[in-house]
DNA sequence: CCCCTCAATGGAAGCGCTTACAGTCAGGGT
DNA sequence: ACCCTGACTGTAAGCGCTTCCATTGAGGGG
């Protein structure tokens, strides 16, 4: 089944044949086109339609150094979260005409040979959350290539973007203490650096300011399981107690996942969700909205994080230098499950608009 | 801030002055590293690292004349699913040492423009799920590039890719029929080629073959507001009538938003799902498990599919011919929307693991 | 009517890498 | 000693595009 090869076609020499120019001419309309002749351009873009005519990437940045693309380093997607980043950048990439090649980062021993070869095709790359790579890895590319990083420990040399975690976890558990209560926990492991590193500071602060102390810290992966792992856990020693649920009265959680997982496994078990035991996530996922009680968590502005970044990054490119770290509002979005009783029924989300601008 | 030229750096010519080679052997002991001589290689690779070299994609690419690249169109991702289907392409592609060009789908003007830049920089492209591009502009594409389809769609000269619907969706039906219930209707719009056209037909199916009619047709977008707005207009309608919720007593929805959104509106309502009208969503997404009551689902293996997706592309990049459709099995997941009691508490699914080998 | 200007085009030199093809050199066989 | 073999390595010709420098004409001014 002899194909013709692959990856190959018409080149600019076929298509300068056939309109019966020179190939300088067919470059320059296909790049600024306003330098070549009404007439000439039109004969031009007809023989490349007939032959259909796809210019070469690879040529084109070998000729000019560059290769009009971004790389994006991610742990394995799971979740709307990393999705939603990937969109926002996307998107602003596109609207500056460039490409996203994508690099899941795999296990360890693969990932440095394919950030390499991810270096060798982009003009720049973004780092996005932790797990992505480590901060050696990050700071090796940033001598390379501009780099920015999202959602992610800060490194030299390359321009950070968050989404608002301190001030608003801050806000968040000030609100569960309005609410009056007064044993708060924590879950969640606060890896330095990292976004639910920064939700315990704020939750810490708050508690702090309100003279309280922390009521417990749940130091567990943020992942669905060891919500459920921790609830039956709590469920367990209530039960030995026959006592007060280890003397807490709300919870504080990483994300959603954790807490969704909490809620669920609790309310089933008989607990008074939020009446016993408030429960607040983070991320404001789909699920918050459609768990029994409504689960109160934090809407971060995602896709409008990873379009700044993209535009960042194309600056940076573009030979603008580096500048400080940048951070997107959050916002609460109270539900019933830390003790509010929004009487609206189901609230849904505003589509996403990723704005044009770059705030800093 | 003067800035060295981005996207320069060393050449294979300064590795291999620096190694005291010629390039040539510079470049074998990139590639091929066995015709070199161990000693030499090592020099290489030394000086490679001492100048912090990284092999320009873009000059092995055109000299080649193979990107080592593969490009994905999708529509805006929203929802895991998506996601999924990425994170299964990609990793399979990066086993096979591709990289993957992603591609959203835009507005419709500046598609066709970037299209045609992704297939300039990639050696084959997937599209994946309608709403990506035209039927037209995928011929278009298979053309020119290897192409290969996901859940969208048959069109000539492409491979394509599918979870299973229509038996899936007879026996969900079926099942719904053995719980008692009698008068079933479909919501969502089955656009031809559509999975959910596909669902739809299942559905027929399964109704036709006990003797019963459909009781209900909602035609409306497969979207969370769209099942809000539903219904309300079905309460409202129930109210009028004083009557029997327009005659229903189940309701097969084209995916879960579509689902969700109608069980929690309706149970808001006061309506007894399943008791009054059972409902079944498609596609397990998280919430329906976190959703109450549980929403019976089916699961698809959506990040198998992208890795089906992805080894295929590869192989026909490789000359290999194009083959007849692949279907993925896709399982009813039971809970209790549909009238079943599962005495499982909370039963998440396993980590999705992508299998190796593909089956046809 | 000549010269200059400017717009439109063509010629040709790379961009950094791969890969025939052609050497070079050390051994081994005879 | 001579030839052959085979393992390495070097030379150089592109891959398809961009772009600097001409070159060519067609007006316009004097």
């Amino acid at each position: 089944m002899a194909e013709r090869s692959v990856t190959s076609g018409p080149t600019i020499y076929e298509v300068a044949a056939r309109a019966g120019v020179s190939i300088a001419t067919v470059s320059r309309t296909f790049s600024d086109s306003s330098k070549v002749a009404a007439r000439t351009r039109d004969a031009v873009l007809d023989a490349a339609r007939e032959l259909h005519y796809v210019p070469a990437a690879a040529a084109r940045a070998l000729a000019v150094r560059r290769s009009k693309a971004l790389g994006v380093v991610l742990p394995h997607i799971d979740g709307p979260y990393y999705a939603e980043l990937l969109v926002g950048f996307e998107i602003a990439a596109s609207e500056l005409g460039l490409s996203v090649v994508l690099a899941l980062a795999g296990p360890q021993e693969r990932r440095s040979a394919a950030v390499l070869d991810l270096l060798g095709r982009v003009d720049g790359v973004a780092f996005m959350a932790r797990g992505g790579a480590d901060d050696a890895a990050v700071l090796e590319v940033a001598g390379v290539r501009p780099t920015v990083s999202v959602a992610r420990g800060r490194v030299d040399g390359v321009d950070a973007f968050y989404a608002e975690n301190r001030g608003t976890a801050r806000e968040l558990t000030e609100h569960l203490i309005q609410h009056g209560h007064r044993r708060i926990g924590f879950v969640g492991r606060p890896e330095e650096g990292s976004d639910i590193g920064r939700r315990h500071r704020g939750y810490l602060e708050a508690l702090d300011a309100a003279g309280l102390a922390p009521a417990a810290h749940f130091a567990v992966a943020p992942v669905e399981h060891a919500g459920l792992e921790l609830a039956d856990q709590l469920l367990a020693e209530q039960r030995d107690d026959a006592g007060g649920l280890t003397g807490l009265d709300a919870l504080v959680c990483g994300n959603d996942e954790l807490a969704m997982a909490l809620v669920a496994r609790m309310a089933d078990a008989g607990i008074d969700i939020p009446g016993r035991l408030a429960i607040t996530g983070w991320d404001d996922t789909v699920t918050a909205r459609y768990l029994t009680p409504g689960l109160t968590s934090v809407r971060q502005e995602v896709a409008e994080l990873g379009a700044l970044a993209a535009r960042r990054l194309a600056a940076r490119i573009g030979g603008e230098p580096e500048q400080g770290p940048v951070t997107v509002a959050s916002t609460l979005v109270l539900r019933r499950s830390c003790g509010c009783d929004p009487a609206a029924p189901l609230t849904f989300a505003p589509i996403t608009d990723i704005p044009t601008k770059e705030s800093s």
